[in-house]
DNA sequence: TGTACATCAGTGAACGCGCGTTCACTGATGTAC
DNA sequence: TGTACATCAGTGAACGCGCGTTCACTGATGTAC
Protein backbone atom coordinates (compact mmCIF):
# COMPACT_ATOMS: atom_id res chain seq x y z
CA UNK A 1 0.00 0.00 0.00
CA UNK A 2 1.54 2.81 1.15
CA UNK A 3 5.49 3.12 0.60
CA UNK A 4 5.92 6.72 3.03
CA UNK A 5 5.45 4.38 6.51
CA UNK A 6 8.04 5.25 8.49
CA UNK A 7 9.80 2.38 11.23
CA UNK A 8 6.74 2.63 14.12
CA UNK A 9 4.24 2.71 11.57
CA UNK A 10 5.34 -0.52 9.72
CA UNK A 11 5.30 -2.24 13.50
CA UNK A 12 2.22 -0.57 13.79
CA UNK A 13 0.79 -2.66 10.81
CA UNK A 14 2.31 -5.79 11.98
CA UNK A 15 1.21 -5.91 15.27
CA UNK A 16 -2.63 -5.40 13.93
CA UNK A 17 -2.23 -7.97 10.98
CA UNK A 18 -1.31 -10.18 13.84
CA UNK A 19 -3.97 -9.17 15.71
CA UNK A 20 -6.10 -9.97 13.27
CA UNK A 21 -5.62 -13.22 12.55
CA UNK A 22 -5.49 -13.83 16.33
CA UNK A 23 -8.59 -12.55 17.11
CA UNK A 24 -9.94 -15.06 14.24
CA UNK A 25 -8.24 -17.71 15.36
CA UNK A 26 -8.66 -17.76 18.94
CA UNK A 27 -11.37 -15.27 19.87
CA UNK A 28 -11.42 -11.98 21.60
CA UNK A 29 -10.60 -13.74 25.06
CA UNK A 30 -7.80 -15.58 23.48
CA UNK A 31 -5.81 -13.43 21.92
CA UNK A 32 -2.98 -12.19 24.48
CA UNK A 33 -0.44 -8.82 23.70
CA UNK A 34 2.90 -10.74 24.92
CA UNK A 35 1.41 -13.29 21.78
CA UNK A 36 0.40 -10.78 19.51
CA UNK A 37 3.78 -8.99 20.08
CA UNK A 38 5.66 -11.85 19.78
CA UNK A 39 3.91 -13.19 15.96
CA UNK A 40 4.21 -9.79 15.11
CA UNK A 41 8.22 -10.22 15.64
CA UNK A 42 8.35 -7.71 18.84
CA UNK A 43 8.71 -7.89 22.64
CA UNK A 44 5.49 -7.23 24.60
CA UNK A 45 7.07 -4.13 26.50
CA UNK A 46 6.75 -1.92 23.45
CA UNK A 47 2.87 -2.74 23.03
CA UNK A 48 1.67 0.83 24.89
CA UNK A 49 3.39 3.01 22.45
CA UNK A 50 1.20 1.89 19.81
CA UNK A 51 -2.21 1.22 21.81
CA UNK A 52 -3.42 2.97 24.63
CA UNK A 53 -5.28 -0.80 25.57
CA UNK A 54 -5.32 -4.40 24.85
CA UNK A 55 -9.20 -3.60 23.72
CA UNK A 56 -7.99 -0.42 21.37
CA UNK A 57 -5.95 -3.28 19.30
CA UNK A 58 -9.06 -5.85 19.50
CA UNK A 59 -11.41 -3.23 18.38
CA UNK A 60 -8.17 -2.31 15.43
CA UNK A 61 -8.12 -5.98 14.84
CA UNK A 62 -11.91 -6.56 14.11
CA UNK A 63 -11.62 -3.60 11.88
CA UNK A 64 -8.47 -5.08 10.12
CA UNK A 65 -10.06 -8.44 9.69
CA UNK A 66 -13.33 -7.02 8.35
CA UNK A 67 -11.67 -4.99 5.21
CA UNK A 68 -9.43 -7.89 4.46
CA UNK A 69 -12.04 -10.10 4.15
CA UNK A 70 -14.37 -8.03 2.01
CA UNK A 71 -11.04 -7.60 -0.46
CA UNK A 72 -10.59 -11.29 -0.67
CA UNK A 73 -14.21 -11.89 -1.31
CA UNK A 74 -14.47 -9.35 -3.65
CA UNK A 75 -11.16 -10.19 -5.44
CA UNK A 76 -12.53 -13.85 -5.39
CA UNK A 77 -16.49 -13.04 -6.92
CA UNK A 78 -14.90 -11.26 -9.60
CA UNK A 79 -13.05 -13.82 -10.85
CA UNK A 80 -15.83 -16.15 -10.39
CA UNK A 81 -18.13 -14.05 -12.42
CA UNK A 82 -15.58 -14.11 -14.94
CA UNK A 83 -16.44 -17.80 -14.82
CA UNK A 84 -20.13 -16.89 -15.98
CA UNK A 85 -21.34 -17.29 -12.37
CA UNK A 86 -24.21 -14.81 -10.84
CA UNK A 87 -23.29 -12.10 -8.54
CA UNK A 88 -25.34 -14.04 -5.94
CA UNK A 89 -23.66 -17.48 -7.02
CA UNK A 90 -20.10 -15.87 -6.55
CA UNK A 91 -20.80 -14.62 -2.83
CA UNK A 92 -22.33 -17.62 -1.61
CA UNK A 93 -19.45 -19.83 -3.20
CA UNK A 94 -16.61 -17.63 -2.31
CA UNK A 95 -18.09 -17.37 1.46
CA UNK A 96 -18.85 -21.21 1.83
CA UNK A 97 -15.76 -22.47 0.06
CA UNK A 98 -14.56 -25.82 1.70
CA UNK A 99 -11.16 -24.65 2.63
CA UNK A 100 -12.93 -21.80 5.00
CA UNK A 101 -13.43 -24.14 7.22
CA UNK A 102 -9.55 -24.93 8.29
CA UNK A 103 -8.58 -21.54 7.29
CA UNK A 104 -10.31 -19.38 9.93
CA UNK A 105 -7.53 -16.88 10.76
CA UNK A 106 -8.01 -15.67 7.35
CA UNK A 107 -11.46 -16.01 7.28
CA UNK A 108 -14.73 -13.16 7.97
CA UNK A 109 -14.36 -12.33 11.61
CA UNK A 110 -18.27 -11.81 11.90
CA UNK A 111 -18.32 -16.09 11.91
CA UNK A 112 -15.41 -15.66 14.23
CA UNK A 113 -16.24 -13.63 16.56
CA UNK A 114 -19.72 -12.99 16.10
CA UNK A 115 -21.25 -14.88 19.73
CA UNK A 116 -18.49 -13.33 22.00
CA UNK A 117 -19.35 -9.75 21.09
CA UNK A 118 -22.38 -8.61 23.03
CA UNK A 119 -19.28 -9.31 25.87
CA UNK A 120 -17.09 -6.90 25.09
CA UNK A 121 -15.81 -2.89 25.70
CA UNK A 122 -17.98 -0.75 23.71
CA UNK A 123 -15.25 0.11 21.49
CA UNK A 124 -14.89 -3.27 20.28
CA UNK A 125 -18.94 -3.47 20.03
CA UNK A 126 -18.57 -0.95 17.68
CA UNK A 127 -16.22 -1.81 15.55
CA UNK A 128 -17.51 -5.65 15.36
CA UNK A 129 -21.46 -3.85 14.69
CA UNK A 130 -19.03 -1.97 11.95
CA UNK A 131 -18.21 -5.83 10.74
CA UNK A 132 -21.31 -7.16 10.71
CA UNK A 133 -22.52 -4.27 8.77
CA UNK A 134 -19.69 -4.47 5.92
CA UNK A 135 -20.80 -8.10 5.46
CA UNK A 136 -24.38 -7.39 5.44
CA UNK A 137 -23.75 -5.08 2.59
CA UNK A 138 -21.34 -7.30 0.78
CA UNK A 139 -23.94 -9.75 0.81
CA UNK A 140 -26.80 -6.56 -0.49
CA UNK A 141 -24.87 -5.82 -3.39
CA UNK A 142 -24.81 -9.75 -4.47
CA UNK A 143 -28.68 -10.25 -3.86
CA UNK A 144 -30.66 -11.15 -7.03
CA UNK A 145 -32.98 -7.98 -8.24
CA UNK A 146 -36.40 -9.51 -7.35
CA UNK A 147 -35.53 -10.29 -3.73
CA UNK A 148 -37.47 -8.76 -1.25
CA UNK A 149 -35.17 -6.17 0.66
CA UNK A 150 -34.61 -8.14 3.94
CA UNK A 151 -33.58 -11.27 2.31
CA UNK A 152 -29.66 -10.60 2.32
CA UNK A 153 -30.27 -10.84 6.82
CA UNK A 154 -31.13 -14.31 6.21
CA UNK A 155 -28.48 -15.19 3.94
CA UNK A 156 -26.17 -13.77 5.86
CA UNK A 157 -27.42 -15.75 8.43
CA UNK A 158 -27.40 -18.64 6.91
CA UNK A 159 -23.57 -18.18 5.48
CA UNK A 160 -22.48 -17.07 9.09
CA UNK A 161 -23.89 -20.32 10.72
CA UNK A 162 -23.22 -22.69 8.41
CA UNK A 163 -19.48 -21.72 8.44
CA UNK A 164 -19.81 -22.23 12.59
CA UNK A 165 -21.69 -25.52 12.56
CA UNK A 166 -19.16 -26.80 9.47
CA UNK A 167 -16.17 -25.48 12.06
CA UNK A 168 -17.35 -27.16 14.81
CA UNK A 169 -18.14 -30.16 13.19
CA UNK A 170 -15.19 -32.79 12.11
CA UNK A 171 -14.14 -31.92 8.60
CA UNK A 172 -16.62 -34.78 6.41
CA UNK A 173 -19.63 -33.77 8.02
CA UNK A 174 -18.46 -29.65 8.09
CA UNK A 175 -18.56 -29.83 4.34
CA UNK A 176 -21.87 -31.97 4.02
CA UNK A 177 -22.58 -28.61 5.90
CA UNK A 178 -21.86 -26.01 3.37
CA UNK A 179 -22.62 -28.00 0.45
CA UNK A 180 -26.11 -28.19 2.04
CA UNK A 181 -26.31 -24.61 2.88
CA UNK A 182 -25.22 -23.43 -0.40
CA UNK A 183 -27.54 -25.73 -2.09
CA UNK A 184 -30.38 -24.39 -0.47
CA UNK A 185 -29.30 -20.39 -0.67
CA UNK A 186 -28.89 -21.08 -4.29
CA UNK A 187 -32.28 -22.78 -4.61
CA UNK A 188 -34.15 -19.87 -3.18
CA UNK A 189 -32.56 -16.97 -4.66
CA UNK A 190 -30.54 -17.75 -7.67
CA UNK A 191 -33.18 -17.81 -10.58
CA UNK B 1 -37.34 -34.89 38.30
CA UNK B 2 -35.68 -37.74 41.08
CA UNK B 3 -36.48 -37.34 44.66
CA UNK B 4 -33.76 -39.63 45.59
CA UNK B 5 -31.19 -37.08 45.73
CA UNK B 6 -28.56 -36.66 48.39
CA UNK B 7 -27.34 -33.45 49.47
CA UNK B 8 -24.43 -34.01 47.43
CA UNK B 9 -26.07 -34.44 44.94
CA UNK B 10 -28.84 -31.17 45.06
CA UNK B 11 -25.37 -29.32 45.13
CA UNK B 12 -23.88 -30.71 41.92
CA UNK B 13 -27.04 -30.34 40.58
CA UNK B 14 -27.26 -26.69 41.40
CA UNK B 15 -23.58 -25.93 40.11
CA UNK B 16 -23.95 -27.39 36.78
CA UNK B 17 -27.22 -25.63 36.01
CA UNK B 18 -25.60 -22.88 37.01
CA UNK B 19 -22.60 -23.34 34.44
CA UNK B 20 -25.04 -24.48 32.35
CA UNK B 21 -26.10 -20.40 32.59
CA UNK B 22 -22.95 -19.14 32.80
CA UNK B 23 -21.44 -20.73 29.74
CA UNK B 24 -23.92 -19.40 27.57
CA UNK B 25 -24.33 -15.89 29.23
CA UNK B 26 -20.05 -15.40 28.93
CA UNK B 27 -18.76 -18.33 26.87
CA UNK B 28 -16.62 -20.97 27.64
CA UNK B 29 -13.28 -18.12 28.41
CA UNK B 30 -16.03 -16.22 30.48
CA UNK B 31 -16.94 -19.04 32.52
CA UNK B 32 -14.84 -19.18 36.01
CA UNK B 33 -15.03 -22.19 38.99
CA UNK B 34 -15.62 -19.62 41.45
CA UNK B 35 -18.55 -17.69 39.79
CA UNK B 36 -20.59 -20.92 39.63
CA UNK B 37 -19.78 -22.01 42.80
CA UNK B 38 -20.71 -18.88 44.10
CA UNK B 39 -23.88 -18.76 42.27
CA UNK B 40 -24.87 -22.01 43.15
CA UNK B 41 -24.23 -21.15 46.68
CA UNK B 42 -21.80 -22.02 47.43
CA UNK B 43 -17.74 -21.28 48.01
CA UNK B 44 -14.95 -22.07 44.99
CA UNK B 45 -13.42 -24.65 47.37
CA UNK B 46 -15.19 -27.58 47.76
CA UNK B 47 -15.78 -27.66 43.59
CA UNK B 48 -12.84 -30.35 42.88
CA UNK B 49 -14.64 -33.10 45.01
CA UNK B 50 -18.14 -32.54 42.55
CA UNK B 51 -15.47 -32.24 39.55
CA UNK B 52 -11.85 -33.32 38.27
CA UNK B 53 -11.64 -29.93 36.73
CA UNK B 54 -12.55 -26.90 34.99
CA UNK B 55 -13.31 -28.56 31.51
CA UNK B 56 -15.22 -31.26 33.05
CA UNK B 57 -17.39 -29.25 34.38
CA UNK B 58 -17.75 -27.02 31.15
CA UNK B 59 -18.47 -30.52 29.14
CA UNK B 60 -21.36 -30.99 31.86
CA UNK B 61 -22.76 -27.71 31.47
CA UNK B 62 -23.03 -27.69 27.50
CA UNK B 63 -25.17 -31.01 27.78
CA UNK B 64 -27.01 -29.67 30.60
CA UNK B 65 -27.96 -26.59 28.69
CA UNK B 66 -28.48 -28.76 25.25
CA UNK B 67 -31.19 -31.46 26.75
CA UNK B 68 -32.45 -28.60 28.52
CA UNK B 69 -33.31 -26.28 25.49
CA UNK B 70 -34.32 -29.08 23.83
CA UNK B 71 -37.44 -29.92 26.26
CA UNK B 72 -37.66 -26.28 26.29
CA UNK B 73 -38.48 -25.97 22.07
CA UNK B 74 -40.43 -29.32 22.15
CA UNK B 75 -42.63 -27.85 24.67
CA UNK B 76 -43.29 -24.68 22.83
CA UNK B 77 -43.16 -26.84 19.56
CA UNK B 78 -46.60 -28.82 21.01
CA UNK B 79 -48.01 -25.97 22.13
CA UNK B 80 -48.02 -23.97 18.51
CA UNK B 81 -49.30 -26.53 17.31
CA UNK B 82 -51.90 -26.98 19.23
CA UNK B 83 -52.58 -23.19 17.12
CA UNK B 84 -52.53 -25.41 14.13
CA UNK B 85 -49.09 -24.54 13.11
CA UNK B 86 -46.80 -26.73 10.84
CA UNK B 87 -44.11 -28.89 12.67
CA UNK B 88 -41.43 -26.63 10.88
CA UNK B 89 -43.41 -23.33 11.57
CA UNK B 90 -43.66 -24.00 14.83
CA UNK B 91 -39.82 -24.86 15.19
CA UNK B 92 -39.18 -21.68 13.13
CA UNK B 93 -41.00 -19.10 15.42
CA UNK B 94 -39.96 -20.98 18.78
CA UNK B 95 -36.37 -20.93 17.88
CA UNK B 96 -36.35 -17.54 16.62
CA UNK B 97 -38.64 -16.04 19.16
CA UNK B 98 -37.60 -12.43 19.60
CA UNK B 99 -37.59 -12.61 23.48
CA UNK B 100 -34.20 -15.31 22.95
CA UNK B 101 -32.29 -12.38 21.85
CA UNK B 102 -32.13 -10.89 25.32
CA UNK B 103 -32.27 -14.32 27.49
CA UNK B 104 -28.86 -15.81 26.31
CA UNK B 105 -28.47 -17.73 29.38
CA UNK B 106 -31.61 -19.72 28.54
CA UNK B 107 -31.13 -19.77 24.77
CA UNK B 108 -29.52 -22.13 22.74
CA UNK B 109 -26.00 -23.11 23.62
CA UNK B 110 -24.90 -24.20 20.25
CA UNK B 111 -25.74 -20.64 19.45
CA UNK B 112 -24.05 -19.48 22.39
CA UNK B 113 -21.06 -21.39 21.81
CA UNK B 114 -20.51 -22.56 18.25
CA UNK B 115 -17.81 -20.65 17.31
CA UNK B 116 -15.76 -21.02 21.03
CA UNK B 117 -15.88 -25.37 20.47
CA UNK B 118 -13.00 -25.80 18.17
CA UNK B 119 -10.32 -24.02 20.27
CA UNK B 120 -11.55 -26.54 23.19
CA UNK B 121 -10.20 -29.91 25.63
CA UNK B 122 -11.43 -32.81 23.47
CA UNK B 123 -13.57 -33.39 26.51
CA UNK B 124 -15.39 -30.06 26.02
CA UNK B 125 -15.52 -30.65 21.95
CA UNK B 126 -17.59 -34.32 22.42
CA UNK B 127 -19.76 -32.80 24.24
CA UNK B 128 -20.33 -29.78 22.23
CA UNK B 129 -20.58 -31.73 18.79
CA UNK B 130 -23.31 -33.69 20.71
CA UNK B 131 -25.30 -30.64 21.40
CA UNK B 132 -24.68 -29.51 17.86
CA UNK B 133 -25.90 -32.67 17.36
CA UNK B 134 -28.99 -32.81 19.13
CA UNK B 135 -30.00 -28.95 17.83
CA UNK B 136 -29.51 -30.91 13.87
CA UNK B 137 -31.95 -34.15 15.06
CA UNK B 138 -34.49 -31.46 16.42
CA UNK B 139 -34.66 -29.37 12.61
CA UNK B 140 -34.45 -32.77 11.08
CA UNK B 141 -37.52 -33.82 12.84
CA UNK B 142 -39.50 -30.96 11.93
CA UNK B 143 -38.43 -30.80 8.06
CA UNK B 144 -41.49 -31.19 5.95
CA UNK B 145 -41.96 -34.01 4.03
CA UNK B 146 -41.03 -33.44 0.56
CA UNK B 147 -37.39 -31.58 1.70
CA UNK B 148 -34.57 -32.65 0.45
CA UNK B 149 -32.28 -34.67 3.09
CA UNK B 150 -29.76 -32.06 3.95
CA UNK B 151 -31.76 -29.42 3.98
CA UNK B 152 -32.02 -29.88 7.71
CA UNK B 153 -28.47 -28.59 8.11
CA UNK B 154 -29.20 -25.11 5.70
CA UNK B 155 -31.90 -24.61 8.45
CA UNK B 156 -29.79 -25.33 11.40
CA UNK B 157 -27.34 -22.73 9.60
CA UNK B 158 -29.74 -20.24 9.18
CA UNK B 159 -31.21 -20.46 12.86
CA UNK B 160 -28.38 -20.28 14.98
CA UNK B 161 -26.44 -17.63 12.67
CA UNK B 162 -30.01 -15.27 12.68
CA UNK B 163 -29.69 -15.59 16.32
CA UNK B 164 -26.25 -14.76 16.68
CA UNK B 165 -26.71 -11.58 14.48
CA UNK B 166 -29.55 -10.25 16.10
CA UNK B 167 -27.62 -10.56 19.58
CA UNK B 168 -24.92 -8.50 18.29
CA UNK B 169 -26.74 -5.69 16.91
CA UNK B 170 -29.09 -3.65 18.98
CA UNK B 171 -32.45 -4.69 19.30
CA UNK B 172 -34.16 -3.13 16.83
CA UNK B 173 -31.71 -4.14 14.07
CA UNK B 174 -31.96 -7.71 16.07
CA UNK B 175 -35.98 -8.05 15.40
CA UNK B 176 -35.65 -7.76 11.53
CA UNK B 177 -32.80 -10.09 11.36
CA UNK B 178 -35.27 -12.59 12.69
CA UNK B 179 -37.57 -11.52 11.04
CA UNK B 180 -35.95 -11.84 7.82
CA UNK B 181 -35.03 -15.35 8.61
CA UNK B 182 -38.60 -16.71 10.04
CA UNK B 183 -39.85 -15.37 6.67
CA UNK B 184 -36.96 -16.35 4.45
CA UNK B 185 -37.47 -19.95 6.32
CA UNK B 186 -40.87 -20.49 5.75
CA UNK B 187 -41.27 -19.18 2.34
CA UNK B 188 -38.55 -22.09 1.80
CA UNK B 189 -39.82 -25.35 3.35
CA UNK B 190 -43.73 -24.21 4.32
CA UNK B 191 -45.29 -25.14 2.11
C1' DT C 1 -33.33 -43.23 73.70
C1' DG C 2 -28.69 -41.68 74.40
C1' DT C 3 -23.73 -41.34 73.87
C1' DA C 4 -19.20 -41.79 71.19
C1' DC C 5 -17.19 -41.99 67.11
C1' DA C 6 -16.63 -41.98 61.94
C1' DT C 7 -17.84 -40.12 57.69
C1' DC C 8 -18.75 -36.57 54.61
C1' DA C 9 -19.96 -31.99 52.39
C1' DG C 10 -18.42 -27.67 52.51
C1' DT C 11 -15.18 -23.69 54.06
C1' DG C 12 -11.62 -20.37 53.42
C1' DA C 13 -6.75 -19.52 53.23
C1' DA C 14 -2.91 -20.24 50.28
C1' DC C 15 -0.11 -21.35 46.07
C1' DG C 16 1.38 -20.83 41.37
C1' DC C 17 0.83 -19.21 37.03
C1' DG C 18 -0.59 -16.25 33.18
C1' DC C 19 -1.55 -11.89 31.61
C1' DG C 20 -2.36 -6.76 31.21
C1' DT C 21 0.20 -2.92 32.34
C1' DT C 22 4.24 0.04 33.81
C1' DC C 23 8.81 1.76 33.70
C1' DA C 24 13.78 2.52 33.71
C1' DC C 25 16.95 1.68 30.35
C1' DT C 26 19.39 0.64 25.64
C1' DG C 27 20.68 1.25 21.04
C1' DA C 28 19.69 3.27 16.78
C1' DT C 29 18.21 7.18 13.96
C1' DG C 30 18.10 11.94 13.10
C1' DT C 31 19.46 16.91 13.77
C1' DA C 32 22.51 21.07 14.81
C1' DC C 33 26.54 23.23 14.00
C1' DT D 1 32.25 15.50 6.45
C1' DG D 2 32.42 14.91 11.32
C1' DT D 3 31.15 15.32 16.12
C1' DA D 4 27.74 15.99 20.07
C1' DC D 5 23.41 15.73 21.49
C1' DA D 6 18.30 14.80 21.36
C1' DT D 7 14.69 11.95 20.04
C1' DC D 8 12.49 7.76 19.47
C1' DA D 9 11.32 2.68 18.93
C1' DG D 10 11.92 -1.20 21.30
C1' DT D 11 13.66 -4.18 25.40
C1' DG D 12 13.05 -6.87 29.47
C1' DA D 13 12.31 -6.89 34.35
C1' DA D 14 8.75 -6.12 37.60
C1' DC D 15 4.04 -5.41 39.63
C1' DG D 16 -0.68 -6.56 40.64
C1' DC D 17 -4.54 -9.10 39.91
C1' DG D 18 -7.55 -12.95 38.69
C1' DC D 19 -8.19 -17.62 38.43
C1' DG D 20 -7.59 -22.80 38.61
C1' DT D 21 -6.22 -25.83 41.99
C1' DT D 22 -4.87 -27.72 46.67
C1' DC D 23 -5.41 -28.60 51.46
C1' DA D 24 -5.98 -28.49 56.45
C1' DC D 25 -9.87 -27.79 58.99
C1' DT D 26 -14.99 -27.30 60.63
C1' DG D 27 -19.58 -28.56 61.48
C1' DA D 28 -23.26 -31.50 60.42
C1' DT D 29 -25.12 -36.08 59.44
C1' DG D 30 -25.15 -40.87 60.13
C1' DT D 31 -23.89 -45.31 62.51
C1' DA D 32 -22.68 -48.60 66.38
C1' DC D 33 -23.76 -50.16 70.61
Amino acid sequence: MEKELGRKAISHERIVEAAARAVRRSGFHGTGVADVMKEAGLTHGGFYSHFESRDELLAEAVARASSDIAEVIKANVIHLKKQGFSDFRALVETYLLDEQIADCENGCPVAALCAQMTSQTPQVIDSSRLAVTNLHRLVQKAMPRGAPREAAWAVTSALVGAMQLARALDNAAGRSVLAATRKALLASYDN
